[in-house]
DNA sequence: CCGCATCCCGCCCGATACTG
DNA sequence: CAGTATCGGGCGGGATGCGG
C-alpha cells in the first residue's frame, strides 16, 4: 500500500494554500472525476464500475473509491452474503458536486472541437517557426 | 524543453477515451485552475501571475502559460518595448470555463470543513481497526 | 465478487543557473 | 522583465499475483 494518498501534498503541507486547490485536488486524480459520473444515476457495484469506466484497472479503482469514501463523497455499503456485494453511492455533497461537474462537461463537449483546432494551429505554427 | 506538454498522454494515445478527460486533463496540471483564477479580471502580466499565485516557479508558470495559450485559452500580447512587456489575457472560450470553474470553487468552499471532517474521522476509524 | 500487496516505470514538477 | 536549459526526485498509476 502506497503510504501517501493520491495528491494530499498540497492540502497537508500548505496549510493556508488556496481552499479551492485544496479540496480540487481530492478529485483530481486521474478517475475520481468518472467514478462520480458513473455513481450520479444511483447506487453502483464494484464490477459495475470497473465495466464502465473504460481502462480503469481494479487496482486504481479500489484506491479511487476509498478516496472518495474518506472524503465524505462516496457511502460505501456491504452486504453479508456469498458472493460477496458492496456498492457504492454518492453522498448529497457529491451530488452536489456532479451538479457543478455537469457544467464543465457541458464546455468541454461544447469546444472540445475548438480546442483541438487550437492546438494544432499551434503546433504548426511552431513547427513552421522551428523550421 | 521537455518533448512532451502537461497530460497529453490521454489525449494523444487513447483517442476514442471519455471526451470529458480528454479536455479535462488540459486542465488538470497543478497550476493551470489557477492561472484561469488570476487572469479572470482582466489582462496579467508574467510577473503579476507570479505575484499573485502563490508557490509557483517561473518554470512551471512559462509551462502552464504555453499550454494554455496552445489550447486556445489564453491570448499572448508581446510589445515591443524595453523592458520587455507580456500580457496574458482569457479568451472568450476561457472565460466560459471560469464561470464553470467559479460553480466547483464554490462547492469547495462550501463543503472545505466537512470534507476535512470526514477525512478525520475516516482515519481515527482506520486507526482503531489497525490498533 | 471484491479487494489488498508488491514491483516498477514514466512523467510532473521543483531547484538552479543562464539569456536577450 | 520575461523567459530558457538541464538535472534529478517523488509520486501517480499500470501490471501482476494473492486472499477472503
Amino acid at each position: 500500500m502506497q503510504t501517501s494518498t493520491l495528491s494530499d501534498r498540497t492540502a497537508d503541507i500548505v496549510v493556508q494554500a488556496c481552499p479551492v486547490r485544496e479540496v480540487l485536488d481530492r478529485v483530481a486524480g486521474k478517475w475520481s472525476i468518472m467514478v462520480i459520473i458513473a455513481a450520479a444515476d444511483g447506487p453502483v457495484r464494484f464490477t459495475e464500475l470497473e465495466r464502465s469506466i473504460d481502462g480503469i484497472s481494479r487496482r486504481m479503482l479500489t484506491l479511487t473509491l476509498r478516496n472518495l469514501e474518506r472524503d465524505g463523497l462516496l457511502h460505501r455499503t456491504v452486504y453479508p452474503v456469498v458472493p460477496p456485494r458492496v456498492d457504492y453511492e454518492l453522498t448529497p455533497i457529491a451530488r452536489e458536486l456532479h451538479e457543478s461537474l455537469l457544467s464543465l462537461t457541458g464546455w468541454a463537449q461544447r469546444h472540445r472541437a475548438t480546442i483541438s483546432a487550437a492546438r494544432t494551429a499551434y503546433d504548426s505554427r511552431r513547427l513552421a517557426d522551428a523550421g
